[in-house]
DNA sequence: ATGAAAGCGCTAACAC
DNA sequence: GTGTTAGCGCTTTCAT
């Protein structure tokens, strides 16, 4: 009932609080709190008996000033429900947290000036690291920037020489779906999510890869078998593919952007009364929670969520640590998540 | 090239520095980046000068120390990735924005631990306010704790009395969702998901509100509808209504726990060769991504999810404005997304 | 093994 | 309108 003022600050306990308490200096009440080991054990005991009793907890705030560490990462994704990035998010919060890091998540929507804004906050001193997937924001516009802080850039968008990026092949990753539907003998495969003004290299380089195997493979490289879309997005997918169908277009196969358009192609396929897999088979990207638990289950090209995450916290740990060398690009290993729609029928 | 140090701290453009090459006094510059009234024009302009010029920005963390306020929030939450708290934090994280605060997110991956570490760690000046969603922890556990940063917590787990509370009311939600079944002439209504040992009250109360409306309704209310699962997720569902259909178990209708075991229920009724809606509607709850892309349209009991987070910020505003009243519990609307699994066939 | 004191960079009260 | 200065709470040489 003592300091009950409502829990505001300035009336909490400090570390020399605990050293007054316990008759000792500032430096002996650190020691312990680091775990300093030369503290004879009687002076640790005291140290620690005030520290209980008083319930003190290090200001973290004033740490940070002293120390230049301040412990914490910005995570800046585009934006946090979708399924891709909650999936990424969880894998990076555990792996910093592994680590000793916080994350700060920083939602940039995908709009130009919150990204440009990530960019600047950098300088700002509340973070000692940050990872960032920019979509919208210009290479050169990343790279002309003070480095004041280290940087790991995500995905496939901007790629400065001065920071280092983590992602996976998409061109290969893009020809190994496609082979496993060749290999079924499919045929007429539509690529769905041929994103008009895409700000990111993502739909090109899958694209790319879809053409790569298709020629490979003497099968349809037709354009009509490329759905065009207006943006990204369930919605946007289903139009285009209800618009593609409604103009003749045929597929016994349809090769996904991501889990998003492979949504909308069971949505679509599903109304107009053809069966997954038998009559069309559906890859998606991603290999997210809309993959997994879909009916019928949707294959899915899998990037390792958990070594991207791992990648990024080890690039970024060595720019913390000093290193400042040119940027490096790490490629991560992907998979693919077979399940119904993809299954060999019979 | 001349402080190109690798952009360790240290060397870092001060307050002080901008000062010194405006020919002012710190407090003149830190006027001018507050924007305060009563600065005369020709100083502002040649203060401005002198930030551009040096690129200054301001250190957040000294800001902090001195004026006790970190700007940043906590989101403490089971699991980012979670469809439901994924749109949680988007809402959330959008609020924030919106009334100039920035999220950590915290995952206690409903371990018991690290929901512990979260009402400990508002003790360490991190963040101005917590938004915690528990599931382990107990009321009084929470309770005893010294309200050293403002709280508020979320869902239908622990409530103490000290702490502020926003919820939706899940019995009303449950009746509402089980009069739209019963207004089909739906008889047989099961309940998928009566997790066993569930840490949380929700399954609770939502089973409350299902047997309520039974009861009114005169509907068959029998054991048997009920399907208990051994844990949360789609897996488990699958596991518990398969089970539930071999040993002879039949409805017309699946009112379920969750988005997810609204999934398990589409993935088990389309191998049991039963069609929904026309033989079996089905009820999710949360209105996740889940339930908007999945074929068929699942429909869902839908939070508010944008007026939770208001509310929440509301709250924790207030709070943090030296507010220290009893805690407050706030009930926000639902409504009902209806979709495909729950229209009306013809 | 422990203590004293000088910062870390900013804010805000108080002077001028 | 602008300058001085004393903190915010911790870390960290440098003594002892």
């Amino acid at each position: 009932m003592s300091d009950m003022k409502s829990g505001r600050p300035g009336n909490r306990v400090r570390l020399e609080d605990v050293a007054k308490l316990a008759g000792v200096s500032m430096k002996t009440v650190s020691n312990v709190v680091h775990d300093y080991p030369h503290v004879s054990a009687t002076t640790r005991e005291r140290v620690q008996a005030a520290i209980d009793q008083l319930g003190y907890r290090p200001n973290l705030t004033a740490r940070t000033l002293a120390t230049g560490r301040t412990g914490m990462l910005a995570l800046a994704i585009p934006e946090i429900d979708q399924p891709y990035f909650a999936d990424l998010a969880r894998h990076i919060g555990e792996e910093a947290t592994r680590r000793g890091y916080r994350i700060i998540v920083e939602q940039t929507l995908k709009d130009l000036e919150a990204e440009r804004a990530v960019i600047r906050d950098r300088e700002e001193g509340l973070v000692d690291g940050v990872i960032f997937q920019p979509v919208r924001i210009d290479t050169m516009e990343i790279a002309r920037l003070r480095p004041d802080t280290p940087l790991v850039l995500l995905g496939e968008g901007a790629r400065p020489l001065t920071a280092d990026h983590v992602m996976i092949d998409n061109v290969a990753a893009a020809r190994d779906g496609m082979d496993l539907l060749l290999r079924q003998g499919r045929r007429r495969i539509g690529f769905l999510g041929m994103v008009r003004r895409d700000p990111t290299q993502s739909t090109h380089l899958r694209l790319l890869g879809y053409q790569e195997s298709l020629l490979a493979a003497d099968a349809i490289s037709d354009p009509a078998l490329v759905v065009e879309t207006d943006w990204f997005g369930v919605d946007d997918g289903i139009t285009a593919l209800r618009a593609a169908l409604d103009a003749g277009a045929r597929f016994d196969a349809l090769f996904c952007r991501d889990d998003l358009f492979a949504m909308a192609a069971l949505r679509v396929l599903d109304r107009a009364g053809l069966r997954v897999p038998d009559d069309v088979a559906v890859l998606g990207w991603d290999d997210t929670a809309l993959a997994r638990y879909s009916t019928p289950a949707l294959s899915s090209i899998s990037p390792d969520k958990a070594a991207i995450a791992r990648t990024t916290l080890d690039l970024l740990e060595d720019r913390m640590a000093g290193f400042d060398g040119v940027g490096r690009h790490r490629t991560v290993a992907h998979a693919i998540a077979e399940r119904d729609t993809t299954a060999v029928s019979g």
